[in-house]
RNA sequence: GGCGGGAUAGCUCAGCUGGUUAGAGCGCAUGAUUCAUAAUCAUGAGGUCGAGAGUUCAAGUCUCUCUCCCGCUACCA
């Protein structure tokens, strides 16, 4: 706004090749982007529109190893689906690449050698767990040992699906390797860290300081972690999927796929143009980073340090980052197959990628997460594009047709009614722009729409069917300014939805626009002929709706039967290790909340034995006062232990449900503290 | 518990640095209209701006406390 600059850098997130692309994606990243790039280019800016896949990691490797195929063949299956969705939607990259291109490999490795020859890393050296049988490295989803919490033997070394904790490999017990079976020992192994505490100070000044504009979402996060201190950051891991450790004596080390990820925007362009370094490298270029919210500390913080210390780079202006979408009330998850994919809506609804573009941009989560219903995409289809844009497109050229033989009459003398619709075109123009370039889409599709409106009500109050029996001179004025506004809807529609655009446009018999048209009303000259009227949108009825709904229902049930399926049956054990165990009928005396905890309560418990403490994790499913006096099973003789500062001798005996709740295993009768459970 | 974001009409959201009767779209009601995909246009109903306290001549807008929702994070024998 206060800096003109010369030429725009605009990159959308890149795009994990482990799954096809969903409606959360499109409206937190994409449909953003290409809105605003589109704008850019109509207005004649130059710009260049950056994205790709990204290929490289661990979810990958681990995809490919369950199906039986290389990780490229995965990637390849992925990126090509992906590409192609984007593209049929009308996703205008300039460019969609991938990071397992040449050109990615080898700008990645240049990245990370100047930074390793500049000493600009701090290495470490750790042990990690290895398995010698596999003769490597195990990334932490390659660990597998009995969950801490649950007793789930079929834990991973970052989490466990069976009761969702959040582990690292060193929790496990018995941990072993995915790839082999056999058991793991620890190694010594070297690792290359970005020391971010040290462009700390940087960061403070340039985005505390220097872009208070940025969302209040983005400005949030990033304060916070600043103000949290900024630890240094590992580069490198050791797989062997990814771009090569470029350093002597790292065979069977990668890059780290946060670090590779970034730099394919760099290698993306340079593979796009050989002029790259004037969009990476000069000052008066834009640089805005579409993205989600779970991307903020990557691309504000880790990213912008990586460029700061290669220098040279330009910094982003901008970082808009949208929260999330969900999809009828759930979270949308790749998992759960809980999403609407891009490429089967492409396929379900042909010519309706600018309806997808509407609803989304119209609901997007700009300010907080938002919720997509079928419901929702029915009536903004219905009551908005076809009642709307559609409708008024369709009157404006049957009439021209009806009455004039399908050219575009001359304006004659205008009225007050006429220059005061005029006047109100005319003022469209600068907060659509002010909207977009504020990052502000929603607001500015209104806009877009406004023209519409103002058309539909331009039309109902002068009411050329009334007058053309009397005065066809006055008619041919009022359907000149109609196809005026017509006119206008197709400039003000391509950056939100150019499907409909380019279908105007033919109607009209125009080949362009350019933006600055916007709001005239002198692009149709007098005695054009304009080409047939088609339907820009249609009704989309109840059972079509009917039918997702349906399909989201059958793919809840099929979640909920998965989930109901119950874990599989621990290692056999002895009488004896059975017998060890005490398990006793106990009394709960009394109840409260531990403090600064969330899921603590400490229990004061009759045992029939003593009366002792117990610290339990229940507090989000009983309340205290709900407790006390009620009878529960107590292992009594497991070893003490102390949590948040309380010691804690024993266990409740709970049963945790598919969905996670968890309830009191107690007697059916009341019965005397103390007796023995066997 | 810590940190960040959010809470404004039935629904989805605007409300910039505090200042006349709090706005829009959709939905709803009533009326007008028939060129148009029963589409359009007008009018209207509907809000104690999450709760409470404070600063101020004046607060949706600033301060504090609390509640609920979403992230990240800690804890969960």
């Amino acid at each position: 706004m206060s800096k003109e600059y010369k030429r725009y850098l605009i990159t959308s997130a890149l795009p994990y090749a482990n799954g096809p692309v969903h409606i959360g994606h499109l409206a937190g990243v994409y449909i953003p982007s290409d809105i605003y790039t589109r704008y850019l280019r109509l207005r004649g800016r130059d710009v260049i529109h950056i994205c790709g896949s990204d290929e490289h990691g661990v979810p990958i490797t681990i995809k490919a190893k369950k199906e039986g195929i290389t990780p490229q063949q995965v990637v390849d299956r992925y990126h090509a689906i992906i590409k192609k969705s984007f593209a049929d939607l009308g996703i205008s990259f300039d460019i969609y690449s991938r990071t397992t291109s040449p050109v990615h490999t080898v700008t990645a490795s240049e990245f990370f050698r100047k930074l390793y020859d500049e000493g600009k890393f701090i290495e470490r050296t750790s042990e990690q767990y290895y398995d010698e049988e596999a003769q490597s490295f195990l990334a932490d989803r390659y660990i597998v040992g009995t969950c801490p919490r649950c007793g789930n033997e079929r834990a991973y070394g970052d989490q466990c699906e069976a009761c969702g904790a959040t582990l690292s490999p060193d929790e496990l017990i018995n941990p072993h390797s995915a790839i082999s079976g056999s058991p793991l020992v620890k190694r010594e192994t070297k690792h290359w860290y970005l020391p971010l505490n040290d462009y700390e100070p940087f960061l403070r000044k340039w985005i505390l300081e220097g872009h208070r504009d940025w969302k209040s979402n983005v400005y949030g996060q990033c304060k916070s972690w600043l103000d949290g201190g900024l630890q240094p950051r590992a580069v490198s891991r050791d797989l062997d999927w990814g771009i090569p450790v470029p350093v002597e004596g790292a065979e069977g080390k990668v890059l780290y796929v946060w670090f590779d990820a970034p730099i394919g925007y760099i290698s993306a362009t340079k593979e796009l143009t050989p002029d790259w370094e004037k969009y990476w490298k000069s000052d008066d270029t834009k640089l805005v980073h579409f993205i989600g919210k779970d991307n903020i500390v990557f691309h504000c913080i880790v990213f912008p340090s990586m460029l700061q210390a290669h220098g040279g780079y330009i910094l982003p202006d901008n970082v808009p980052s949208n929260e999330f979408l969900n999809l009828e009330g759930d979270k949308i998850s790749t998992s759960r197959n809980w999403a609407i994919w891009l490429h089967e809506y492409l396929e379900e609804f042909p010519g309706k990628e600018d309806v997808l573009r509407y609803v989304l941009c119209a609901n997007a989560p700009e300010t907080k997460d938002n919720d997509f219903t079928w419901k929702d995409y029915q009536a903004r289809n219905n009551n908005e594009l076809v009642a709307v844009l559609g409708n008024f497109v369709n009157r404006a050229l049957v009439l021209t047709h009806k009455y004039f033989g399908g050219k575009a009459p001359a304006c004659g003398e205008l009225n007050d009614y006429d220059r005061a619709t005029i006047a109100e075109l005319s003022q469209i123009k600068e907060s659509l722009e002010n909207n977009i370039e504020g990052y502000r889409f929603r607001e500015a599709l209104k806009d877009a729409m406004l023209f519409a409106r103002i058309g539909n009500k331009y039309l109902a109050d002068t009411e050329p069917w009334k007058l053309i029996k009397t005065d066809a001179e006055r008619v041919a004025t009022i359907l000149n300014i109609a196809l005026q506004i017509t006119a206008d809807i197709a400039i003000a529609c391509e950056p939100f939805m150019p499907f409909t655009a380019a279908k105007i446009l033919k109607m009209l018999n125009i080949d362009h626009f350019n933006w600055e048209q916007l709001g005239r009303t002198d692009l149709i000259p007098a005695g054009h002929e304009i080409g047939e009227a088609v339907l820009l949108f249609e009704k989309i009825d109840d059972d079509v709706v009917q039918r997702q709904l349906d399909k989201l229902d059958a793919i809840r049930a099929a979640n909920m039967a998965a989930e109901v399926k119950a874990a599989p049956q621990k290692e056999e054990c002895s009488f004896d290790d059975f017998g060890k165990m005490d398990i006793r009928v106990s009394t709960i005396l009394a109840a409260e909340k531990v403090a600064k905890t969330k899921k603590l309560l400490k229990l004061t418990i009759d045992t029939g034995i003593d009366h002792r403490t117990i610290v339990s994790g229940i507090a989000e499913h009983y309340a205290p006062e709900q407790l006390v006096g009620q009878q529960v099973l107590v292992l009594v003789n497991l070893a003490p232990k102390e949590v948040k500062g309380i010691l804690s001798q024993g266990m409740i005996l709970m049963a945790e449900d598919a969905s996670g709740k968890l309830r009191l295993l107690q007697p059916d009768e009341h019965t005397n503290s103390g007796a023995v459970v066997g």
